[in-house]
RNA sequence: GGGAGCGUGGCGGAAUUGGCAGACGCAGCGGACUUAAAAUCCGCCUCUUCGGAAUGUGGGUUCGAGUCCCACCGCUCCUACCA
């Protein structure tokens, strides 16, 4: 019997397995298709403990959909624009390029010794130009189909990445990458318009049973769809019109006052030449200068002015006066909102502030006003003593014909109020979404330059696709401050349309859009004509497996959506959606479950521990930790033990087919009839762990999968040493059976542990082919039964007893069983009722 | 403020449609083997006044609840003045 040693097996089975292309993708044709696919990560460096536990999981399902008899694709890339390479090409006064490939070279060499099953012949990184002139060429597709604009409007600006973001990039007013705040500024930049798609990405959500629910939600949540109403007031004096969004056209009654965003764009032509001028533009300045920090902080103080205007209430033609204040958001909606203290809290925040008048337009029945201004003819304005706003559902009251109508959102009431305006022409129905269009051009080097020129004569015109790529200058000193705009080879050109001197867009894309539409170049990845072929999207696509962290919940699984659904529209793609199954999995923590840092310097390196216990055994105890989706608290007692049981069940193995050195085990001669009945209990165990196994992994549920072959070793062994030495199952009184075993551990474990697998299948085995070439494991549901079965006898819910029946026992037979079984405990009174449920239990009701 | 989710031994975690709570493992304890240690093998391992009790707390539905319903407590994640 060899020993097991990880050190020496796993790289020799990795130089075999790439010299015999055992990972390229087979395309029988014959087969169904299988897509599983694990976000492709960004080269920052080594890999991390995430890397792994992510990538383990792609690989379990790939091998083990490989032995199921799927064509599987199993690609791995990278995603290398971004910032990280800028930094570091500055810090080291190199390129980008240099940093990202040479990382790109560990990483690959890392997941290479893992053992991870990628066809790296489909290999994709996304700043070479092979891949990304396709981006550009996608670009220029979106822009002919209306989908990209330039426009000026207030953008995130991150001051530490000195770029711009995209909403979705800002958490909690700051930047995604870097934590550091976030301010406003007024910029011309380019955006796709994902608006375009807002119903489609919200409606299909519907379709993705295979995604968490959680995800799902946040989607809806950051697309925000909201019904309501645009109401038109009159700025009173003019004829001028100020439209405001409304989900509570109900509560229009109870419009006391109007409200404009500091950024609302005809606020200053608004006040010119009041008195009020000078307070109203130097709070609305003040007011945008609040850091996107301070605003994302909850219950923030709400501040005001009043502006000196008016603007008619289209309901009653009630004049009511306007204020600029900093709780209305310049960009959704209109900027503008007509304020109900009585209905919606923040107003009426703002309106206790100000003294403005409350008025109670919306009460519960049981409300001791409600009777007194149920009745009231003429209209009272009064201040209530509520402490907060009525925001429930509740009855209209002083408001006018309305009165008397249940209001609330989606009420008779707000139905009521819309139809009115919409009768006089004073509003309509609407929806509004919360969703912004996406900004993708940022001001960096490191990305994908958008393929446009910029013509004095001819305005924004895009570089012709057989121009493409555009490509990046690889002579540029970073660390000199050089940038695209500076670098004159670059920005310099001349016009396509008219051939005068023209000067190059210097903004390069968003790293989201390389990630959008990568697992689409994976199906067709060496195309020179095409970002890929229909035939072999529409083949492999959609991704059947999907697999990466939460943290991409809303922003590239969202923007992955969007540029599937644009591709479809253009007639390349025949799906709506590019993942059916999402799997997102939780974060490996330390031991103490907090973040793996640096600066904590609690970081456990993956190749630490392959160097001590060897890849599968770093794999098993990934696997065997929890559930996937949930955080992970790494503890290496935990893989030591991991590894013991490799061994373990490497013993087994050899023990199964008489290889081991130990040949005292049995005497063939003293063979009993114990020792058959011993060996139909493991044909039993055998048949029962297969079955659990692979339920198991296709519900990746692989900690139960491993803890059900960890059953089946235990079993297994036991039979091995049972003493006396002539009941003991082996392979000269099993024979088939051990062997059958044994075939059947090492098949079960070979997704989980390649190489060990591997290695016993040739070596213990005696096998010429691959492991991974065979077909996975059978199993009878009928064998995996047993011919007798324990059920627990309660009484009234309480286990009293236990009784052995055969397994096919009628109900009639286990009623019996069981009363004799608890007769003491009944007493002689009468049981009420019997309850048995077959193969569990009996529960009797006295 | 809004949304989603989670609370099970010393620890990680198991528990198809409600059906014997604690599978499997870690740590720990005891034993065998050994001059000894490591490794390996075997056993114990929620609490208990031995009646029982116990899945965050209190209630409900049910023959039966970790699982379903209601309220509360605690934790996590997302989002944030979205009218």
């Amino acid at each position: 019997m060899k020993l097991y040693t990880p050190h020496e097996l796993e790289p020799r089975w990795q130089r075999v397995w790439a010299d015999t292309d055992q990972d390229a993708v087979r395309e029988d044709g014959s087969k169904p298709k299988k897509y599983v696919l694990e976000m492709f990560p960004y080269p920052s460096g080594d890999i991390h403990m995430g890397h792994v536990s992510n990538y383990t999981y792609g690989d379990v399902i790939a091998r083990f959909s490989r032995m199921k008899g799927f064509d599987v694709l199993h690609p791995m890339g990278w995603d290398a624009f971004g910032l990280p390479a800028e930094n570091a090409a500055i810090k080291h006064k190199s390129h980008p390029a240099k940093w990202t490939y040479a990382n790109i070279a560990t990483q690959q060499a890392s997941f290479q010794r893992m053992g991870f099953s990628y066809d790296w012949d489909r290999k994709v990184v996304a700043c070479d130009p092979e891949y990304y002139r396709w981006g550009q060429w996608i670009f220029l597709k979106f822009w002919e189909r209306g989908l990209v604009e330039r426009r000026n409007s207030p953008v995130n600006w991150c001051p530490s990445c000195a770029t711009v973001l995209a909403n979705e990039q800002v958490i909690e007013g700051r930047c995604w990458r870097c934590d550091s705040e976030v301010e406003k500024r007024d910029l011309t930049q380019w955006y796709f318009k994902i608006t375009d798609y807002a119903q489609e990405l919200l409606d299909d959500l519907d379709q993705l049973q295979g995604w968490p629910d959680r995800v799902k939600q946040q989607q809806a949540n950051w697309i925000g769809r909201s019904e309501g109403a645009n109401v038109d007031f009159v700025l009173e004096g003019t004829d001028e019109v100020i439209t405001v969004f409304t989900t509570r056209a109900d509560t229009l009654f109870g419009c006391s006052f109007f409200v404009l965003a500091p950024e609302y764009k005809d606020l200053p032509k608004m006040v010119a030449g009041l008195p009020q001028e000078k307070e109203v533009l130097e709070f609305a300045e003040a007011a945008k200068k609040v850091s996107a920090v301070e605003r994302a902080q909850g219950n923030r103080e709400k501040h005001g002015v009043f502006t000196g205007r008016y603007v008619i209430n289209p309901i009653n033609n009630e004049k009511v006066p306007v204020w600029v204040a900093d709780y209305v958001v310049a960009d959704y909606g209109t900027g503008a909102v007509m304020a109900v203290p009585c209905g919606d809290q923040r107003d009426f925040e703002f309106a206790r502030k100000y003294d403005l008048p409350i008025i109670p337009i919306i009460l519960t029945d049981d409300d001791p006003l409600f009777e007194k201004l149920n009745d009231e003819k003429s209209r009272v304005v009064t201040t209530v003593d509520w402490e907060c706003a009525m925001e429930a559902e509740g009855t209209l009251v002083q408001s006018g014909e309305f009165t008397g109508l249940v209001g609330g959102k989606h009420s008779p009431g707000e139905d009521a109020v819309v139809k009115f305006l919409e009768d006089s022409g004073r509003g309509h129905r609407t929806v509004e979404f919360r969703l912004r269009d996406w900004l993708i051009s940022r001001q960096r080097y490191w990305g994908n330059p958008i393929p446009a020129i910029h013509c004095p004569e001819c305005g924004v015109v895009p570089v012709p696709e057989e121009d493409l790529p555009v490509r990046l200058p690889e002579d540029i000193d970073l660390a000199a401050g050089e940038t695209l705009a500076t670098h004159e080879g670059f920005a310099k050109c001349t016009c396509p349309k008219c051939g005068g001197e023209a000067r190059r867009e210097t903004d390069t894309m968003d790293t989201f859009t390389c990630s959008s539409w990568y697992y689409l170049r994976y199906t067709d990845p060496h195309n020179e004509t095409a970002p890929f072929a229909s035939d072999k999207a529409n083949r492999w696509m959609p991704v059947d497996q999907y697999i990466g962290g939460i943290e991409h919940a809303i922003l590239h699984l969202l923007y992955s959506r969007f540029f599937t659904k644009v591709l479809r529209d253009m007639g390349l793609l025949d799906f709506d959606e590019p993942f059916t199954n999402l799997l997102c999995q939780g974060m490996v923590l330390d031991s103490k479950g907090e973040v793996m840092s640096k600066s904590k310097g609690n970081v456990v390196s993956p190749e630490d521990m392959i160097a001590e216990y060897g890849a599968d055994a770093v794999r098993a105890a990934m696997l065997f930790m929890g559930p996937p989706d949930k955080e992970k608290l790494w503890n290496e007692d935990g893989l030591a033990g991991i590894y013991k049981f490799l061994n373990r069940l490497w013993r087994i193995v050899y023990d199964l087919v008489g290889k081991a050195e130990d040949k005292t085990l049995y005497d063939p001669e003293a063979a009993a009839d114990e020792a058959h009945a011993n060996a139909m209990a493991m044909k039993r165990e055998r048949h029962r762990v297969v079955g659990k196994v692979t339920a198991d992994v296709e519900r990746n549920n692989f900690n139960t999968a491993l803890a059900a072959i960890m059953e089946l070793a235990n079993t297994t062994a036991a039979f091995l040493r049972l003493k006396p030495a002539e009941h003991r199952v082996n392979c000269e009184t099993g024979g088939p059976l051990c062997r059958d075993v044994a075939e059947t551990i090492v098949k079960l474990m070979a997704p989980i542990v390649p190489h060990w697998s591997e290695e016993l299948w040739h070596d213990a085995l005696d096998h010429e082919d691959s492991v991974h070439d065979q077909p996975w494991p059978e199993f009878d549901p009928e064998l995996a039964k047993a011919d007798e079965v324990e059920l627990a006898v309660q009484v009234n819910g309480k286990v009293k007893a236990k009784i052995m029946v055969a397994a096919d026992a009628e109900e009639d037979a286990i009623r019996e069983a069981a009363l004799a079984a608890v007769s003491n405990a009944l007493t002689g009174k009468e049981p009420r009722k019997v309850i048995v449920v077959k193969g569990r239990l009996v529960n009797i009701v006295a």
